[in-house]
This record gives structure tokens, sequence and C-alpha cells, in this order.
DNA sequence: AATCAAATTGACTGATTAGTCGGTCGCAAT
DNA sequence: ATTGCGACCGACTAATCAGTCAATTTGATT
């Protein structure tokens, strides 16, 4: 329930995570996951009133310290295309250090079970990427495109990679992402 | 059980669709969708021998009548360009006009209940796509990059459109679906 | 030492569900 | 007319699961 500390409640969402993306929703019972965390049943639920917010509570932290991830050191970069680069290079490799948490949010981005106030809440910490996308569009750098697909094709770069390295492991490397990260400027740069 | 025609197996498919886009897998009782499709559960599990398998019949069946859309006509584009052009374009259509089913890939592409099997003899599906890749790749007109990633970058890129789409239908035109595409072929087109 | 609240336990329950099974019906072949 | 068979039915069952609750432990405060 509450969301303060504890080492309980950190196994259990550890536990979730793991079961989660091995067994999917409805074949990891909460029974399953009291055991994998090493509590019993009734704590599972003195910390989360049920199963849905347990998944919720889950999605949110995750995502929370995916984006503190992508926010660090950005101001570091120089111009916009620079600074677009950081972001997604760090969303890349965060998704490469961490396959579950990943994996985790393709299986509930759209899932019935992640509720629509969990979902704007998500939303919101992904404010920042809406000043960089206007400097960006701001500038001259850019093809005259309009925000709404600049975002989505942004968003649809860090998919597309993603799924790439997932089935090509053997091609995860700085080169690479330099190369996905060419590719993609070069769709909307200015001509 | 059989694959052949039938009014009812073909009233079972239908609600599991509908009921399965709409409420996901694991609170769509088989009960309800004998329910939705007017057929008592015996029936259901007449023609499917369990939950899983009708599932992966209609992940197999509906991405069959997919494909065989996308293979229309390409036999009539001119060149390479316009070729990739005209089966991306055929998909994101396809996407549109049927967003259950495209909901449906989405939600269950990833999923355990779709099996290895199912899952590869809908990869088989796709091989025409290989040979067209191979053109691409073969021409002066690509980047040189390799194949592995040109397929991904293909198929993020009608991810892609679909979600920019789903969030903004008023976005749906032919003329921004050809903007897309340029973005994109932009990218990868030689210098 | 006494008090109290929060954390934890696990046996238990009410509800739900996938899948079964004995049997009916309609129809095609002999 | 009889046989056989596949489609179909729906009440039923064995199993499972989310969530409860009364009892116990822990640890901080007075």
């Amino acid at each position: 329930m509450t969301a303060e500390y504890s080492e309980k409640r950190e196994a259990i969402l550890k536990a979730t995570l793991n079961l989660l993306v091995e067994r999917g929703f409805h074949d990891t019972p909460t029974s399953l996951i009291a055991k994998e965390a090493g509590v019993a049943t009734g704590t599972l639920f003195h910390h989360f009133k049920n199963k849905e917010e347990l998944i919720n509570a889950l999605y949110l932290e995750t995502k929370r310290k995916m984006i503190e991830v992508l926010k660090k050191d950005v101001h570091l970069a120089g111009n916009i295309e620079e600074k677009i680069k950081h972001v997604w290079k760090s969303a890349v490799q965060w998704g490469i250090m961490h396959p579950k948490e990943y994996q985790f949010f393709q299986q509930f981005a759209n899932s019935p079970f992640i509720s629509k106030l969990t979902r704007d809440e998500a939303l919101n910490q992904f404010e920042f990427i809406n000043d960089i996308i206007e400097e960006a569009l701001n500038s001259d750098r850019i093809k005259n495109i309009y925000p709404e697909f600049f975002m989505d094709y942004f968003e649809g770069l860090f998919t597309m990679a993603m799924n790439h390295f997932r089935k090509h492991p053997e091609k995860i490397s700085e080169e690479n992402m330099d190369m996905m990260f060419d590719v993609y400027w070069n769709g909307i740069a200015a001509d």
C-alpha cells in the first residue's frame, strides 16, 4: 500500500517482473509471486491492494527509473542533434541492460491491466522530450514535419532498434547504434 | 479441430478476436466466447482442442489474410522503391481497415500463448519480403546496410506509422503516408 | 515494562474457469 | 430403413486463484 521502501516490497516487485515476463499475467498467480519473493500471500496484499495495483506499481516505478537514466547528462550535449542522439542512445542502452524491464513494457504498455491513471502519470514524466522536440523543430536542421510525427518517429526508431538487437544480439555495438541514428537523422534532416 | 470452413467455427474466431482485444486473455473466459458466438462451450472445444489452440488458429488465419493483401499487385510496381512503397502502404492500409486485428497482433505477437510453431509458420509467409529486400540491396539506390537491419527498419516504419495513426487518427491521409515513406526512404537512400 | 501500530503469516473461502462427457440431432452412404 | 459419423449441446467437475482474516511477531515510543 505505502510506497515507502521495504525489503519485502522490493522482493515482491522483483519476483513479479521475473515471473510476468516469463509466464504472462494469467499464468502468474499471486501465490507464486509470494513464494518466489519469499513472503506470505498476505504480505503481498498488505503492500499492494490487489494484483492489478501491483502491476501498476511495477510499471510506474520501472518507468521512473528508466526516465532518470534518459535525463542524465542531456544538458552536457551541444547542438540539438547531439542532444537527441544522447537521449536515444541512453534509451537503447538502458533497454539492452534491462531486457526484462523492456519486455515488460512491451507486454503491458497497451494491456488492460495498466490503468489510464498510470498511463497518464508515466506520460507526464516524458515531458522533457517535448522541449527537445520543440527545440529541434525551431532549428533549421530539420525538415518541415509536424511535432506529433517527430515524437512518434523518435519512439519508433527506439522500438525498431530494440527489436533488431533482440533478434540479432550479435549486432549490438556502438557502431551500429551510430549507423541507425545516422539513418534516422538522414530521414528528417533538412536538405 | 479441422481447419475446414464452418459457420460456427468462424463465429467463434470472430467473437474471440472481439473479446480478446477488449478484455485481454485472462478476462475472456471460453464460456463468454461461446456465448458471444452463439454456440455451446462444447462446440468451441469441438473445433479447437483448447483455448490456446484457438488463439493460435486466430493468429495464423488472420496473418494469412493480411499477407494476401500485402502480396496483391506487387508485381505491377515498377522499380524497387515503388515495390517497397506498395507493400508498405498496403500494410498500413490493412492496419487502418482492421484495427482489431492489428491490435490483436500487437498484443499477442510476443505473448506466451502463441507457440513457437505458430510463430515460425507465420514468419514463413513473410518470405516474399526477403526477395524484395535482396533486390533493393543489390540495386545502387540504397546505402550499404546489412539485410537484417533493412528488414527490421522496414517493419519498424510500419509499426511506427500504425502507432502514429492510432494516436492521431486525424492525421490519416495519403499525403502523410507518402511523407512518411519519403522520410523512410531518405534515411536509407544512397547519397 | 507497557503499549500500540505496522508488518507478517498462512490456512481458508467464495468465485471462477478450462475442459469433459453422455447424449441428441441431422445427414449421407449403404 | 439402418447405420455411422461429425457437429453440436450444456450441465457438470476438478482445479485454481484472488483476496480475507484472525492470530502472531516486530520494533519503535513512552
